[in-house]
DNA sequence: TATTAGCACTCGACATCAAAGAGTGCTAAC
DNA sequence: GTTAGCACTCTTTGATGTCGAGTGCTAATA
């Protein structure tokens, strides 16, 4: 059995209508609802065809039809290819200026939250792409260096680092050049054990402290940066009863405070990118157990320098995929355009 | 009419059985709960008599009783003073040690959440009581400075400084010089702009870019910090009926999620300190007003130095006080002691 | 052959009703 | 002051019946 237009015409019927209503449709709505002019009996008929492809299930016999996975995903793709439908209320949504990233980014999830109405999430870009751009050490009291490191995106790093014995100045200003000229210019994630152990011998081996000080600074700036996630809208899962239930809800708010669980998402929409930079994952496609009555949407977004980060929306499976995925095409653009500026 | 010792008795023994069984409690358990041996009817009476000065209230006629906030105030007070009870239990929970404080501190929230099972939250240590140790500014590019401020309990900040002319080594160093000798072991939040200006003509008032320079510094020392709080389990709500229910639920949620609803709380806590540093709000004492329903157990914890952070429970009314005060004691108590080594 | 009308059937949603049970307040007796 | 007894109240629970939406199937129709 092959999906032919009727079908299809009637399949997007019953999605479309699934996703104003959150009801079952039965084949007298479908009837009316399209211009097929057919009767709710031949209706019927398809959508028991429908169903047997898969696209369609019932929640009880009697019951009239909601999508399953495939019909979504089915709808999705359909849609996506469509020209992208411009909401106009969308073009309000403006990122406003702010000095600290971290609050441009708990903006931008607020505003996504806010005028989608589902709950939102939004990763800091990682930056071990980045290329080290300066290194500092000096000295705070005899026994305390501090370490700087400035990275490519103005990213600052730091750390104090206790030391047995008070380096000379000289020693320190030799450290320092040390550093400079073997670190600069390479990227965070290319610093290796071969490069640090150049540098000790170069340094002298036999110091033991000045090496205790490259291990350390080399620690301070290959130190993967801890997991940056912020959320909001996470009570908009109450809006959909499919979702509000207590042991669903209970879930859900346990993954959006444990953010840990939401780099599940991150890492995925990272390998899956795609030339859009979108992607949706429907129910049992999302790679995070908890949200499989979700859908979830991501968007990777580049602060520029190769500092990717995630933002997503998490919503239920008949969330309007449309609006959000423009909402969210609209925010990407407004972050990837604040580097180019 | 007065709370003789037996209206007491029968107070307490109404609160410990509904803490336990969450259900509103009859005449005829307590006469039988209690070793006061005395009829049901006695108690009704005595119960009419409590019900009269407010300590407890009918859900409904021909309820049982449930302690009202003036209750629950009372046990909870006359609680305080009793010997703490030991529970052994608590002594298993045991903070690990943590290279960054922002590990720690989500360690404590997520360890209070699970021995307790309610919801918890931390905020991280002030710091504007702490005297600045030293500060450096240096060249990152032509245009580009960085500072960098460090202040006790190693507290570090920094910024990059745009700046429209390249300065000279003399001057950077001048400048370092000044900052150090003016700003040195000054209170972060006794900078004044007093001190700025006297800088800034020692600096030589005729230079805009230096102006700016100090400015920038300054800026970067007092610059509050963002608000930092960590809750952990937020859906341990959920285990409570009376709190479980949708709009409940999601003003509850949104609380924990907007972490500047929580700043309430902080700020409470650190202004009523008391010697112990627990603080207990029930009901409509809370600051907080989404959390009318619930009860607010709060400690003050010293990470030494004058930074204090506050770590707190939130429950229902039906707390059981006594060991979710314990774990919090036990929890600062670890918390005071971290520095002190 | 595809479509449609008709019809019996299924199932959830909802309202109604009765019975059970917990607990009270009051009165009168101890 | 305490208690037994009793009528009364109110919630909870389960059973029952009705309604309506929607189906699947069959037979008639274009």
């Amino acid at each position: 059995m092959q999906l032919d237009e009727r079908k299809m015409k009637i399949l997007q019927a019953i999605i479309r209508n699934y996703l104003e209503t959150g009801e079952p449709v039965g084949s007298r709505t479908i009837s009316k609802y399209t211009d097929l002019n057919l009767s709710s009996a031949t209706i019927r008929n398809e959508m028991a065809d429908l169903e047997e492809l898969g696209y369609i299930v019932q929640p009880h016999t009697s019951a009239g039809r909601i999508p399953s996975d495939k019909g979504y995903r089915f709808y999705v793709d359909t849609m996506m290819e469509d020209k992208e439908r411009e909401v106009e209320e969308l073009k309000g949504m403006l990122l406003e200026k702010e000095e600290k990233m971290e609050n441009l980014l708990k903006q931008a999830a607020k505003l996504l939250a806010t005028s989608t109405n589902y709950a939102t999430m939004i990763s800091a870009p990682s930056s071990h792409h980045n290329r080290v751009k300066f290194i500092q050490l000096s000295r705070v009291d005899a026994h305390q260096l501090l370490a700087v490191v400035v990275a490519e995106g103005n990213l600052i790093k730091n750390t104090i680092l206790p030391v047995e014995e008070e380096l000379s100045d000289e020693t320190l200003l030799k450290l320092n050049m040390l550093l400079n000229t073997h670190l600069n210019g390479l990227a965070i994630d290319e610093i290796s054990l071969a490069i640090i152990s150049v540098m000790k011998q170069q340094a002298g081996i036999h110091s033991d402290i000045i090496g205790n000080v490259i291990d350390a600074v080399a620690d301070t700036i290959t130190h993967e940066e801890d997991l940056e996630v912020y959320t909001s809208g996470t009570n908009n899962i109450f809006r959909y009863p499919e979702l509000a239930d207590q042991s669903k809800a209970s879930e859900l708010i346990n993954a959006f405070e444990e953010k840990q669980v939401l780099s599940e998402l991150i890492q995925q929409n990272l390998s899956d990118e795609n030339e859009t930079g979108i992607q949706v994952y429907i129910g049992n496609e999302t790679p995070i157990q908890s949200m499989k009555d979700c859908s979830i949407i991501t968007a990777t977004y580049e602060l520029g320098e190769g500092m990717k980060g995630t933002i997503g929306i998490i919503g239920p499976k008949r969330m309007d995929y449309e609006r959000a995925v423009g909402a969210l095409k609209h925010l990407k653009n407004q972050l990837d355009d604040i580097y180019k500026k």
